[in-house]
DNA sequence: CTGAAAGCGCTTACAG
DNA sequence: CTGAAAGCGCTTACAG
């Protein structure tokens, strides 16, 4: 084993005082490029590798976001993964990846956090309680819901905002020709769904148009197995929302399954824009959602609140766009 | 701000020494009960959590597992992360994401994973360079390679025995009375593909069927462009042997858009068992891999080299089942 | 079993 | 700009 070498090392090596070594690998610290010069090339010599976790014992910050998440089935989480884990390297962070089964992040998962002291956390695809966010507030951890938001106003969260979303999907299926809607909702005590549901229902009634609403889970099969009893109690409607797309993949298999044809005998959109909806068998129409925007205001708040912490709170919500396809195209009969 | 509380503060307040403190929480030192009760009750009264880096500093060892990754769309690998997350988090173990682009992983990932002195390293769709093997070995970092393997002995890897499976899966679609097959390729250099081709050429030749082979790159659009092109070719086959689920779902996508009725003109297998496979849509047959076989394996060999490093290599290969839906049913004409 | 003390590898005032 | 020194919050021999 190669004898671990620390800055002490480097320092005999170099002719300069362990000070000046660390100074090197401060940004920030002033040290002559004469100095640097010499350090760098004795630590390439050494094979030297400043240890984070020294570093972090005194600083009391580490270079760690903790990233909360609950859907992996559903498409849209690992896509998120991915890109902060990707944008975050740039800048130096890394991932501590902590996964939840329920939609409200428990005491386990918080103590993991902060036992790494991690700088910041994002929490996808779930929410935690009042008491949480005060435990990362006492201890200066800006925290983002990411594509979740809470009443209380304590809370930092970026989202597309649904409710226009939702508003404009009304106004298109309506536009189209639908007379008759459906509303399939997610997890009921998800803010996306909610809002989704309050959005298309408040056009659908201004419009005076025929809605009724369901329940469902944010699944596939949940999507899939909604369909199924809709199309079995007759109460097929000429135009679906469905809160999301994979559950809205659910439906159109149902409805193919039962020979319905989609867009003539009935109309569906989604919302996400994950990438199966442009898969030629579904070519769902759907809501996409400001990913890149949503990542980068994600960013830039929790970067600021490291350098600076104030805690503030804030609902930032991002339009998106329709994109539309088969699913809804006006039928040629 | 809540003051940042010490085992110092705690040994201050339970009136014991710091160290005591320290064997507290510290598994296998001998206290007292009657000192522990007395830690512990001052401990909660003043919300105390030993530092991780203080104590990583000395010991030089973490609880943190390092998870390179390449492929989120393929869902396979969510829901790899997913199982090693929770799974180690039993055991007290968190996981660093690190995602990377490329087959081989880059010395920027592998910088993040020996700065934080991971504990093991697990690589998932990608590989690793002899000299960045060289690197963890010099670090006593035990690393494994998951569903990938390397010639190079050097390498503990956890596979499903590919090369078996691929031979079932010749043997099952002669049996089903293919004539004329063909195999579709994922990225040309993973042992994923080579090793499932190669059994698969080895019982195709062996009963001297017509067997074309394909090269792709595992992703839904490289199993349909596929697909499109051997049709535009009309050199549809009455079998496939496709390297992933994921691009089966492409193929069977350009199959349905051609009219082509699978299984009475063609037949499709895949491989993984990914949820999708089982949607009605699809219906695929495929092989399932033995994940939560090859997980545990992993996670045994991990935490004994963790905690008595040997750098033994090895290549782990379980066995999986054939899953038969409806892409092989024998058709009734 | 327990305490006093050394030390892990760094950062950071403090002088110069 | 640079060095000597203190100290971050722990673990761990070493005595007792």
């Amino acid at each position: 084993m190669i004898p671990k070498v620390t800055a002490k090392d480097v320092a005999k090596l170099a002719g300069v005082s362990q000070s000046s070594v660390s100074r090197v690998y401060f940004e920030g610290a002033s040290v002559s490029a004469k100095t640097k010069k010499k350090v760098l090339e004795a630590a390439e010599e050494l094979g030297y590798r400043p240890n984070e976790f020294a570093r972090s014992l005194i600083t009391n910050r580490t270079k760690i976001i903790g990233l909360v998440m609950k859907g992996v089935q559903n498409p849209f989480y690992p896509q998120v993964l991915k890109q902060f884990t990707s944008e975050f390297k740039k800048i130096g962070y890394s991932i501590l990846f902590v996964h939840t089964n329920n939609d409200e992040i428990q005491k386990d998962d918080i103590d993991i956090l902060l036992n790494y002291h991690v700088a910041a956390v994002i929490i996808t695809d779930a929410t935690l309680s009042l008491s949480a966010m005060e435990e990362f507030k006492d201890n200066k951890i800006p925290v983002v819901l990411f594509n979740r938001k809470v009443v209380k106003s304590d809370f930092y969260s970026v989202c597309c905002n649904n409710l226009k979303a939702s508003e404009a999907i009304g106004e298109f299926l309506i536009a189209e020709g639908c007379t008759k809607l459906a509303y399939i909702a997610g997890n009921a005590n998800t803010s996306t769904s909610i809002e989704r549901e309050r959005g298309f229902t408040n056009i659908v009634e201004k419009h005076n148009v025929h809605l009724k609403k369901y329940s469902s889970d944010y699944t596939y099969e949940g999507g899939y197995n909604t369909a199924r009893e809709i199309i079995s109690k007759k109460q097929l409607p000429d135009g679906f929302f469905v809160a999301n797309d994979i559950m809205a993949l659910g439906v159109l298999d149902a409805l193919r399954e039962n020979q319905i044809a989609v867009p003539n005998d009935t109309k569906v959109v989604g919302f996400d824009n994950i990438e199966m909806a442009s898969w030629p068998t579904y070519n769902l129409t759907t809501w996409e959602q400001p990913m890149d925007e949503m990542i980068a205001e994600t960013m830039t708040y929790l970067i600021n609140e490291i350098e600076n912490y104030t805690g503030i709170a804030k609902n930032i919500e991002i339009d998106g766009k329709l994109i539309v396809r088969e699913t809804t195209k006006k039928g040629v009969d």
